[in-house]
DNA sequence: ATGGTGGACAATCCA
């Protein structure tokens, strides 16, 4: 199976390039962040048409998670199941060909000072209690999204400069670190050991980010010890087309052998 | 020049 991950900073702005890359990728599933929308407008319709399922929850102008596959998912679940963490629609879950897929957006934190930070760093703890109750490490489980978390030095452009900065910072890096050890393997990383220079994320408030490679990989595919076995390859695809704006357009991508 | 951009949505909020 092959399974992506995509922040679309509203799924309606980039629904055609969505199916656009669907169609040309030969992508079974598809993790969406940040659609943006709330469910009585989200464009399933045209997801539909386009030959592919989808199940989504969302609100309205912030947030929201969608999955689209190639053919139905099983058992989709919205949320957490316990507050205050589902306050946001930044979780949503289904199974593929007997494989969880676990969907989130992270809270982005905001700056380290305020309210927001320290709302993530509980929000990515309770992942941890989340996969506690409902999964254990040897399920053939995914989580993916936008993490909103650069893990090492390598994953960020100026690893001295950002350090302490949101997205880059300690605590960020304990929060996660404590989620990971229940039982995940970052799956990029297993196929691109110790290599620098792979982003998912370019600041667009500064200018030509990208072509200045001031990048970020925020966006991940982390994987069970037994699904990590399956791993056979994993990319970041920024189309050349679209590199003008890359965040428009950068999907984490990742191949499995499930036999 | 305390800015730069993009999206949602209608004044700012979030990233």
């Amino acid at each position: 199976m092959r399974i992506a991950t995509f922040n679309a900073n509203s799924i309606r702005s980039r629904l055609s390039l969505i199916l656009d890359w669907m169609s040309s990728s030969g992508c079974d599933v598809l993790a969406v962040q940040e659609t943006k929308v709330a469910d009585d407008e989200f464009p399933a319709a045209e997801i539909c048409q386009a030959g592919y399922h989808v199940v989504f929850t969302g609100q309205k102008a912030y947030n929201g998670v969608a999955i689209l596959s190639k053919e139905p998912l099983e058992d989709v679940r919205k949320g957490l199941g316990k507050m205050p963490e589902d306050e946001e629609a930044r979780v949503i879950r289904g199974r593929f060909r007997g494989v969880t897929v676990v969907n989130t957006y992270v809270p982005q934190g905001t700056a380290v000072d305020s309210p927001r930070f320290e709302y993530k760093i509980k929000w990515i703890r309770g992942m941890r209690d989340y996969f506690d109750r409902e999964f254990t490490p040897n399920d053939m489980l995914l989580w993916v999204g936008d993490f909103n978390v650069a893990p090492e030095p390598i994953d960020v452009y100026d690893p001295e400069g950002l350090y302490g900065s949101v997205c880059f910072h300690p605590e960020e890096h304990k929060a996660l670190e404590y989620v990971k050890e229940w039982g995940f393997v970052d799956v990029f990383r297993k196929h691109h050991p110790g290599e620098p220079g792979h982003y998912t994320f370019w600041d667009y408030r500064i200018p030509n980010s990208f072509k200045r490679r001031m990048g970020w990989r925020l966006d991940h595919i982390w994987a069970t010890r037994p699904m990590a076995e399956r791993s056979v390859n994993c990319w970041i695809d920024t189309e050349p087309r679209t590199r003008e704006k890359p965040s428009d357009h950068t999907f984490v991508v990742a191949d499995f052998d499930l036999g």
